[in-house]
DNA sequence: AAATTATCGCACTGATCGTTGCGTTAGGCT
DNA sequence: AGCCTAACGCAACGATCAGTGCGATAATTT
């Protein structure tokens, strides 16, 4: 337990966080996996190397990291009075952040890094689509259970994302919805 | 155009491709994704490190090659006499390959060497899918189209296996038939 | 069986990675 | 404003990666 240790992460420390990030969002967008190394990222980012290394060890654990960051925030849900219009805008909004090649490569970098790569990608997803489903129920609407949505919903979304060579449109994503609202099967 | 030169698969250079990827194949599943680098892919599998870089040229295209060979083969399709009984044997089958650490690990790797990587993971996925249909059809039974089925089956098997910590059972697996087959949502 | 030459291994080299000790900078507390 | 010390940068070093020229092995053809 080091519960009398005093980090400090303001001023310097932000700034160096803030720029290794950037570097890295930019390097995995521009280059080949391969090259993405902690002395090119502290490089782009103008820190020393050792930095990089002291503060986040290993070029996985430096990508869970960004990735925890970049796929995370506040949880912005529409609000359209339904929710299939919820969840339309959502998926719309969802699919044209994975047709981002920069975000694309941020997400295959990650999922490479480790066990917990994909994790770090769509924990957030998770969150919002659960608060939909929430908001739904308490209007006293029926709604799916959250891992069903999560199935029908992210997964052809995802699985399009990193698996096949064209991305997903927006209207192509809201028309899951459908699929899922009419869905009857038992979910096991 | 080099269609005088003569290469030469067979014998020690079999030799070499097979240990090369099984080496790759164990290193990926034992290790982190950090330490997969030619020379230690080499000293496993008993063969010089300039035989390896001649041949494949970089991590990624190894990853690649050997997954593009581990995620395809003969494609052995279930023949049940019916649509649902055929995928739902198949989705089982597919369901125990991905619960498989090795494979996953594989799959991760591959995915995080480019954008490709994703690709060569599933193309005969999505053969084999095609043909099961293609039998329906040919028995004259309704059949959904094949990009759809990828959608409902292939999506969410897959995000689970990438994107989650929790392995899909089969008998989750097939559940999902029982949606695509229910589908009745128009196909964008 | 012999010839041709693709493929592999060895030795070597330059480049890069990854870590450590220690001094410098600056965040946060008093 | 001053103090304490976390965080950063620098220099150095050992380890490893990545690639090349050339000889050895062996796949394939004749």
């Amino acid at each position: 337990m080091v519960e009398d240790v005093h980090v400090r992460p303001g001023g310097r420390s932000a700034r160096v966080r803030a720029s290794v990030h950037r570097a890295v969002e930019e390097l995995v967008g521009a280059e080949s996996a391969d090259t993405l190394t902690i002395p090119a990222v502290a490089a782009r980012a103008g820190v020393h190397p050792t930095t990089v290394y002291r503060r986040w060890g290993s070029v996985s654990q430096l990508l869970a990291d960004v990735a925890t960051s970049r796929f995370s925030g506040d949880v912005v849900v529409p609000d359209t009075g339904s929710l299939a219009g919820d969840l339309e805008r959502w998926m719309g909004d969802v699919a044209t952040d994975l047709a981002d090649p920069d975000v694309l490569a941020l997400m295959r970098a990650t999922i490479g890094s480790g066990p917990e790569g994909g994790c770090a990608c769509t924990v957030d997803r998770h969150e919002q689509l659960g608060a939909i489903i929430e908001r739904e129920r308490a209007r006293g609407g029926a709604a799916p259970d959250v891992e069903r949505a999560v199935d029908l919903l992210l997964g052809p979304l995802y699985y399009r994302a990193v698996f096949s060579s064209r991305p997903a449109s927006s209207q192509w994503a809201r028309g899951l919805v459908a699929s899922l609202l009419a869905d009857r099967a038992p979910s096991l």
